[in-house]
RNA sequence: GGGGGGAUUCCCGAGUGGCUAAAGGGGGCGGACUGUAAAUCCGUUAGCUGAGCUUUCGGUGGUUCGAAUCCACCUCCCCCCA
């Protein structure tokens, strides 16, 4: 559980930490919060929506600062919106959320705990974790408008980033109403744990002011919060998005050959970013990286997506991918390494198997159609040699060593192994 | 409650009886160029192991030799007025 080296940065706060690291985006009061964090261990909270069945990068980063909070002696809070998923946040959505069934709800909260448990010391009281549908299931809805749906203007609701873009395409009662829950949460932790502060990504804004507003309305207290930049590309795009969805940190979801093939292949003018903010390298070896010209700067992504993958699959798993990469790629590493499926060596006797529903069948192409194409366009290759008759059978023959190398495109390798 | 406008292939968006598996753009995929980068250019982009066949234009039924296009009903969405 020790994943931040002691020398990450010469700051002793980490709000200075935070933000040398370009995470800080906008604060509720920034001189205030600096002291606070300089001064007190606090507790402090951020909400994780189990809209998935794995956390993916977008929750990560949020991961991360829940992870430097901690090594600087905070207490995060670790709260699980079971109660809001029911809601569905609107912030950042052109439509509606597909409303989820409370059992795939419940299953999707088990599986965030667990995941949050590799990264978070949950320990002795070193960290709290907590679930929403805990007090917002129980609301009573006369008395919960009249104590809370008070302090809410409409007028200036409606005036939120978060709903304007929906102003358009519509918004129902239902989500209007996500901000109100989620202002709740914060004045709920406040009154069980004292809990000071609620991060989010950017596009919590709204919502997280909305908890500090409540709070100090009902209560009279101040709390604050603070948002964090998304990782999003040079372009704006929202990292952590492939063709196949979204980039997870389950193992089974995204494997840690992909997953570090991702983090390889980030453009040159996203690498800074990317290092500072999901790696645990000092400043100094990040800014050493990124001045590396030309073709150089493949070394700070090789480095880049070695760290990422560790960080989040363990160092094992991350020499594994890096190996089977540079196999793949420059050539000369074991050959072990690059995703490999084992087939039964029988299907290839005598005429064997047709190289189209090969390739289907191991998931390399979305359709036959596709794999035609594919062939038809030369991108595909066996064992260096190009495959230029879709119609190519293959046979036990073939295979060297009871292996075949299979490349498709100039980025997708995959090892067949009959033994 | 009243009036108006919509629903098209992964997304946006054209298409108002056959020439439409459906323009154009985005995205994806393949190729060239490269540094497993970006930019650019070329090709490709429903499924089925080629020609051929099957399924697609919100749903159901109908008109027609023939429908994404016409008719009826239904569902959902948006806008204006209350």
């Amino acid at each position: 559980m020790n994943f931040i080296r002691d020398d990450v940065s010469k700051h002793t706060n980490v709000f200075d930490v935070l933000k040398e690291r370009g995470f800080i985006k906008q604060t509720t009061h920034e001189d205030e919060i600096r002291d606070l964090l300089g001064k007190e261990k606090i507790k402090f909270y951020i909400g994780f929506d189990p809209t998935a069945d794995s956390l993916h990068v977008g929750h990560f980063m949020q991961v991360i600062i829940m992870m430097y909070m901690q090594k600087y002696g905070h207490t995060p809070i670790v709260l699980i919106g079971s109660g809001t998923a029911m809601v569905g946040d609107p912030s950042g959505r052109s439509d509606m959320r597909q409303m989820m069934t409370n059992d795939t709800i419940f299953e999707n909260s088990r599986k965030f705990e667990k995941l949050f448990g590799k990264f978070i010391d949950f320990s002795g009281d070193k960290a709290i974790i907590d679930n929403n549908a805990d007090w917002l299931t129980k609301l009573n809805y006369l008395q919960f408008i009249r104590d809370i749906g008070r302090h809410f203007s409409v007028n200036r609701m409606l005036t939120a980033e978060c709903f304007k873009q929906r102003m358009e395409s519509g918004l129902s009662f239902l989500e209007f109403n996500y901000m109100i829950m989620q202002s709740y949460d914060f004045l709920e932790l406040y009154k069980r744990y004292n809990c000071k502060m609620q991060f989010g990504g950017d596009d919590q804004w709204s919502n997280i002011l909305g908890g500090v507003d409540l709070v100090r309305r009902e209560l009279g207290e101040q709390v604050y919060g603070m948002t964090f930049a998304l990782l999003t590309t040079s372009e704006g795009i929202k990292m952590g998005k492939t063709q196949k969805g979204a980039l997870w940190l389950d193992e089974t979801k995204t494997s840690p050959y992909e997953f570090y093939q991702y983090w390889r292949n980030v453009e040159d003018a996203d690498v800074r970013t990317c290092l500072s903010m999901l790696t645990f390298l000092p400043m100094e070896e990040v800014e050493a990286l990124v001045s590396l010209e030309g073709a150089e700067i493949n070394k700070a992504k090789e480095k880049l997506a070695f760290e990422v993958t560790k960080l989040v699959h363990g160092e094992e798993e991350a020499v594994k991918a890096q190996e089977g990469a540079k196999a793949a790629f420059s050539g000369g590493a074991s050959l072990e390494n690059i995703p490999t499926t084992k087939m039964a060596a029988a299907d290839f006797e005598g005429d064997g198997l047709g190289i189209v529903s090969i390739i289907h069948q191991l998931n390399l192409v979305p359709s036959k159609g596709e794999a035609f194409r594919t062939i038809e366009q030369g991108g595909l290759m066996i064992d260096d040699e190009k495959v230029t008759d879709a119609r190519l059978m293959i046979t036990k023959e073939m295979f060297t060593d009871g292996k075949l190398l299979i490349k498709k495109g100039k980025k997708i390798f995959h090892m067949l192994d009959i033994n």
